[in-house]
RNA sequence: GGGUGGUUAGCUCAGUUGGGAGAGCGACGGCCUUACAAGCCGUAGGUCACAGGUUCGACCCCUGUACCACCCA
């Protein structure tokens, strides 16, 4: 092997610009410790005003779409660990050489945003009422320029390098229209309808939600028993019931049809007590036998199983409330306006006074709340829009069995066809102001027109002037919107440039929480607009938890803001953060006194490096992401690490000849092959990680590397041929020449991981090492090349690293000082030993602390401490110093565990199955230890009865 | 009730076609060795949840059980 390593520059496409704009070219005043608060800001203030995110124009597309975080929303640890994943990719796949486009943009958030309007409005003492729709958007627009997007900025301190001139809101005139459009068309082929159903209603915001925006609480309730009085009078049935009130809106009383107790009562019917209406009794395979008495209640204006069950059966739907959840006109009069709950206590209280309450059980139920408002959700009859989804949910099937979208981790897929097959059509309607307005309107008979404009309507259907036209009030569910972020973002329905080159998407980053929600919707939506899938690929990642565990929320104070991570925050300040706005005292007390526990010094500042270092490091194939801040501790150290290895590099070869003149002038060492070659292994490991999105897997490796390999023994190897007086011009010139190339290739390996730190220290070193370019993130990510791997110099520098290591046990275990240099010597060596220590004795001397290094004849052997390795023994002369208990010790310790061993493999060998049957390789290598053992063991037994005499 | 994922060192987690159990953090002992004390050197610590099965051989494959988490009903 000779003069290797070349960082491929030449072939870099991007770097050839002379121009430098980096803020940070000052090479002369490299902090003495890892600052990231003095370098990040400044450099990435450089990388957007230089326009390095935007698309290079040439190479193969790349492109991610940022799945749009609430224009409402702040930057929680979820978006921390997901942005840093997309960034990760996309400069990878940009350093690649890649043209790359990660699309960036917002969701309006119909719910959200129109609640934190209406906040404001209420502390002005006003309301939307009073405002009027125009002007209440009107304020939205003015919130959102002013205070919306605050995530996007926050979205810039973790290094995300997407796109900004691109950015896109969801209610922007552009997408606006996109939205529209797509209204239309699928109206026009027959897969959006309009109808009666029940929905997930929220009393207090007057709207449908979606079941994304129901939160299923497990609650303390109560089953009441009530008879219903046969109508011919021949007795009473009971039924059960958790939700009393509803009895006023029953149209049957099922009974499971295989159920002995009531066969004489199907078909016969009761008269519902109260309300005085005659109804069915009527057997449905869906009714469970064991549940209550058997005999269930039938009420299919409010409870979804009803309402199919009253489908099955014809049976009339009797809405008994009204929009806020009181109860309307279809009730008997003294109940009417009562509030849901209230009633729920009158008709309780009336059953029992009319002696039809039988018992009253304790029973434990799931209560649908509405996420934003808190309040019970009510299933409720209303007039909606509702996309058809089976046709488009056939297709969506096909285009994942088919391979056309793969999902990773594979498992994912399983849940998305189980949603999939499943599907219900999709209410898209809302009873918001904000939001995309329902392009319908309506003549005076109700029938309903859907188009671009009032006036494309009158046009095409012939309309005369005096029609009134009134446009549909709602708007649509925001996942509508974003189900078309892929290819609305991009300009969609026109045809540009940029839709053509970059949707497909390559990627879709995001939680498995929303694959229902927005994935399986974008796949449907993209399918049938675009004619082809919104994106290739499906990374589910896991979500982020606290320490234990546990998910990360308000009420248990348990949050982590990223920007305090990066940034630190000291103890009071995050006390004050953590209970602002706790209204429960023992609650506030009990978050005050885990966080002065957990964190008695606040958090120090960490940094984004090693915020997204953390985060790689956890993104493996699980489903939970616990967060434990000592991790994030030990990879800022590690960012400390990589900034003192460079000072060290720097430190050496600034104003030296680094053999960077294209000649062949300098000679590679052991260490530097070695070095070289286990470069090319880490650049391997790392593209498998990036190619099977464990980030988990390229985090280590690049760690290992770097830490483990190029600072813990290559950075030491070096010091003996750089300082030494005994190398030639050559061979300080190669050492040089291979410090500050590894060092600017880990750098650039490192780069899509930890952009800053690997951006900062590159500018400084990208000269000494031959290569320019105004950014790493223009530059080749490194490909191993398997012809700088240099197999005896890994293996020579491996075997040298034992003797060294075999050198530390030894003093360790005699607890001598790391200071002191001590004499070895070198016994029973064959032919390869006795050259590879021949060979390196500088850098044996060195990094084991030697003295002296010299070989030991059989005959005159010193009283010594002794290591094997292999079957070469390192001895050091331990005349009257050694501690013959602790030295016995540690010699019984090591026989015993060869022992162990030893008998282990005898008995392996001994068993004629496992010789006949198991393949020879294994046999022989097998055999092979069981005879090093022995060997060590005798050696061992020597040494024991050699260092007992001395007793 | 159905489904999915999980159970490996004190903690958080790796373990790639079955062939001598790993990392980080923490613990313990020793070092301010001229890149780095945010560091260096060394040590200890695991019946791989449990019970069966397949196999010469199982953390890994199969069956069952327990517990945890999530999804659906």
């Amino acid at each position: 092997m000779s003069n290797t390593q070349t960082p491929n520059t030449e072939n870099n496409a991007h770097t050839d610009s002379s121009t430098q704009g980096s803020s940070t070219q000052d090479n002369s005043s490299q902090d003495k410790t890892y600052q990231p608060g003095n370098i990040e800001q400044p450099l990435y203030q450089h990388w957007e005003s230089q326009g390095y995110f935007a698309p290079q124009g040439s190479g193969d597309p790349y492109s991610i779409m940022i799945p749009p975080p609430n224009v409402t929303g702040y930057l929680h640890m979820g978006h921390g660990f997901q942005e840093s994943i997309m960034d990760a990719l996309i400069r990878y796949q940009r350093m690649r050489g890649k043209n790359t486009l990660w699309q960036v943009g917002t969701d309006h958030a119909g719910i959200a945003t129109q609640m934190v309007v209406e906040r404001l409005l209420a502390e002005e003492g006003t309301d939307r009422h009073a405002l009027g729709r125009e002007k209440f958007i009107e304020r939205i627009w003015e919130w959102k320029e002013h205070s919306g997007g605050h995530i996007t900025k926050q979205l810039r301190r973790l290094g995300a390098s997407p796109d900004w001139s691109r950015e896109r809101f969801t209610m922007d005139d552009g997408f606006y229209k996109a939205v529209q459009e797509v209204f239309i068309r699928l109206y026009e082929d027959g897969l959006i309808y309009r109808g009666k159903r029940l929905v997930n209603w929220d009393p207090k915001l007057k709207t449908a939600v979606s079941d994304l925006e129901v939160l299923n609480k497990e609650s303390d309730g109560h089953l009441w028993h009530f008879r219903y009085p046969l109508t011919d009078g021949s007795g009473h049935l009971v039924v059960a019931t958790t939700r009393p009130e509803t009895m006023l809106g029953d149209t049957a009383v099922a009974v499971h049809p295989e159920d002995e107790r009531y066969q004489d009562l199907i078909g016969k019917t009761i008269t519902l007590p109260i309300v005085g209406r005659e109804i069915p009794i009527i057997a449905d395979d869906y009714v469970d036998k064991e549940f209550g008495t058997g005999c269930v209640k039938i009420t299919p204006a409010h409870d979804f199983n009803d309402y199919e069950m009253g489908q099955r059966h014809n049976l009339p739907m009797i809405n008994i409330l009204d929009d806020t959840a009181h109860l309307n006109d279809n009730v008997p009069e003294a109940y009417r306006g009562l509030e849901r709950f209230a009633a729920r206590k009158q008709i309780v209280a009336d059953f029992e006074a009319l002696e039809l309450l039988e018992k009253i059980e304790p029973h434990k139920l799931k209560v649908p709340y509405g996420d934003r408002s808190g309040v019970v959700i009510e299933p409720y009859l209303t007039d909606q829009w509702y996309v058809k989804t089976q046709p488009l949910a056939d297709k969506a099937i096909a285009a994942v069995e088919g391979g056309d979208i793969e999902f990773v981790p594979k498992q994912y897929e399983n849940m998305y066809f189980a949603w999939m097959r499943d599907i219900q059509d999709w209410c898209i309607s809302r009873q918001l102001w904000w939001g995309h307005r329902i392009p319908a309107w309506y003549d005076n008979d109700g029938k309903v027109y859907v188009g671009r404009t009032e006036e494309e309507i009158r046009e095409k259907h012939g309309l005369a002037d005096d029609i009134t036209l009134r446009q549909d009030n709602d708007v649509l569910d925001t996942w509508f919107s974003s189900g078309l972020w892929t290819f609305g973002t991009l300009g969609w329905p026109e045809q540009t440039e940029m839709l053509k080159t970059f949707h497909p998407s390559s990627v879709l980053v995001t939680g498995f929480d929303i694959i229902f929600f927005w994935v399986a919707r974008m796949i449907m939506l993209t399918l049938h607009f675009q004619k082809d899938v919104p994106f290739h690929t499906v990374y589910v990642h896991g979500l982020v938890r606290d320490s234990q565990g546990q998910k990360m929320s308000k009420s248990k104070g348990n949050v982590l803001d990223p920007i305090d991570l990066i940034d630190g925050i000291d103890l009071e300040t995050l006390v004050k953060k953590r209970t602002s706005g706790m209204m429960v005292p023992h609650l506030r007390e009990k978050i005050e006194k885990q966080t002065r526990k957990e964190f008695p010094d606040g958090i120090s500042g960490y940094g984004t490096d090693a915020l997204r270092y953390t985060f790689y490091s956890l993104a493996s194939t699980g489903r939970d992401i616990n967060f434990d801040v000592g991790r994030i501790e030990g990879f800022r150290n590690f960012c400390n690490k990589i900034w003192n290895a460079a000072n060290f590099v720097l430190s050496n070869c600034e104003n030296e000849d680094c053999g960077q003149d294209g000649s062949n002038h300098y000679e590679l060492s052991l260490a530097d092959r070695w070095i070289i070659g286990r470069l090319q292994h880490a650049e391997t490991d790392v593209e498998q990680a990036f190619n099977t999105y464990r980030f988990d897997l390229a985090s280590q490796a690049i760690q290992q590397f770097f830490w483990d390999e190029f600072c813990a023994w290559y950075l030491e190897l070096s010091k003996p041929v750089l300082t030494g007086d005994d190398y030639t011009a050559e061979q300080k010139r190669g050492t040089r020449r291979t410090l500050v190339r590894v060092l600017e290739t880990a750098l650039r390996l490192a780069h899509p991981l930890m952009p800053f730190i690997t951006e900062e220290l590159w500018q400084k070193v990208k000269t000494l090492a031959g290569t320019s370019g105004d950014t790493i993130m223009y530059t080749e990510y490194p490909q191993a090349d398997s012809s700088k791997i240099d197999d005896n110099a890994i293996a020579d520098m491996e075997w040298l690293k034992e003797v060294i290591t075999a050198v530390r046990n030894l003093r360790g275990e005699m607890k001598i000082p790391p200071g002191k240099k001590l004499p070895a010597l070198m016994k029973n060596a064959d032919d390869t030993a006795t050259r590879r220590i021949e060979e390196n004795r500088a850098f044996l001397i060195k990094l084991a602390n030697l003295e002296t290094l010299q070989w030991q004849e059989d005959s005159e052997e010193p009283l010594s401490a002794k290591a094997l390795v292999g079957e070469m023994e390192v001895l050091i002369p331990m005349a009257g110093l050694i501690d013959v208990d602790a030295e016995l010790a540690r010699l019984q310790k090591e026989s015993d565990k060869l022992e162990k061993e030893i008998k282990r493999l005898e008995g392996k060998l001994n068993n004629p199955k496992f010789v006949d049957k198991a393949p020879v390789e294994v046999v022989n290598k097998e055999k092979e230890k069981l005879a090093d053992y022995q060997y060590s063991l005798k050696t061992l037994a020597n040494q024991k009865s050699k260092i007992a005499a001395l007793r």
